[in-house]
DNA sequence: ATTTAGAACGCACGATCGTGCGTATTGATT
DNA sequence: AATCAATACGCACGATCGTGCGTTCTAAAT
């Protein structure tokens, strides 16, 4: 009910832009404050615009805060899930994966480490469409380390007496755990010692291994 | 410089009833909406008492969150650690732990599941006494784990392959990442599959298998 | 019985929050 | 050139935040 967008011809939305560029701020600082602490008033700073103005481009806080979601997805996607599916399908996938998000995780750029996981914990006791939303985003995250868990046994390239979908699923709560011990201690031992579970279930061999020019996206 | 207490022969601090009484509802609201979005106001409405009351009796709203941090462990303490210590040592004790943990986070009376879960994940990118705070707190518990892990390995309890402080390290940070998940889905099967991920690593045999009457403290 | 220190209160303050309104500015369409 | 819808702005509103101040009440110490 917020927007009306009543009957026009032609509309010129240049606003995109201008979105792109404030959810560029957001995510980071929605990552460190938090989805609701996040306020109008230092985002427009933080975006160099007005908050009348940052509020008229999104309509509510709600739709700002849905909107960011969507912008965080896209980076993850892009960080994380692409370059995972540029690897052959399988345990090297399914290592691509956990491997990509060590490194997002890591990254100096993202104080707050995965962005999901820091709203999963905030809005995660108060039931609404915005932790339903993430909620979502987790479970499509989940199915694709499932789906290369399933594969990676069709292949034969899993211990034989390892479940895939709960060999999954350990990796999966282990990346997240990690995730916020990562975030509390800063220490580096948190993400070799996953690497180390992860070379313990699914062999050796890095991302270093294949070279990832020969790779058809 | 909040506490003034001058000179005084004989002070009765008749205070600290009421400072629990409001911790306990303040540690179930705080994991709710967080130690920062946690009002006074709404703090106070739900204790009984007065915004300035409630003020008074902590001094600031720091010293306030600290004083959650402290009921908050002394809680998790006396659910979680106690009855895990009064198992046997080693192998049965890590096993204890964890499943002393889940059980936690499945209580209903938590809706936010673990209340330094929670917190981690908010604080952990704001760096201060607070987040200094929660970061001893987690290793405290780290150190639990590892050390009966320790004690299972030097008992024979655990397969020869794996290190202890690899094996402690991959329970905590499942147990993590399990909480943050199963605030989002609620799903059971959550839980499952950490014990069964137990049962995989510590072998079979519950809490239910040795009776808990015979220990000494 | 008087004294007295702390507990709890009402009240108000400055700051900040999300939001609505009125108004220039802009660029595409007519 | 004129029209018009969308952008971005300044401003102000009610609400809520953490905090300080002064008063009343209560119970232990004298």
């Amino acid at each position: 009910m917020t927007s009306s967008k009543r009957k026009c011809k032609r509309i010129r939305i240049d606003g995109e832009k201008s979105r792109e560029r404030v959810l560029e701020s957001a995510i980071r600082l929605a990552a460190i404050e938090g989805l609701e602490r996040l306020s109008l008033s230092r985002l427009a700073e933080a975006a160099g615009l007005s908050k009348s103005g940052l509020f008229g481009l999104f309509g509510s806080k709600e739709d700002l805060q849905f909107a960011i979601i969507v912008k965080a997805r896209e980076v993850f996607t892009h960080e994380v899930v692409m370059p995972a599916l540029a690897v052959p399908e399988g345990a090297p996938r399914l290592r691509a994966f956990c491997e990509g998000y060590l490194d997002h995780i890591a990254l100096r750029e993202w104080p707050s480490g995965c962005f999901f996981a820091s709203v999963a914990s905030e809005v995660g006791g108060r039931p609404g469409p915005i932790r339903d939303r993430v909620a979502t985003e987790q479970k499509q995250w989940a199915s694709l380390l499932r789906d290369s868990a399933t594969r990676a046994a069709e292949l034969g390239q899993l211990r034989s007496k390892e479940s895939p979908q709960q060999l999954a699923f350990e990796l999966g709560v282990m990346l997240t755990g990690a995730d916020i011990v990562y975030l509390l201690h800063r220490d580096p031992e948190i993400l070799e010692r996953v690497r180390s579970a992860l070379e313990d279930r699914l062999g050796k061999g890095g991302s270093s291994e294949n070279g990832s020019e020969n790779s058809s996206v």
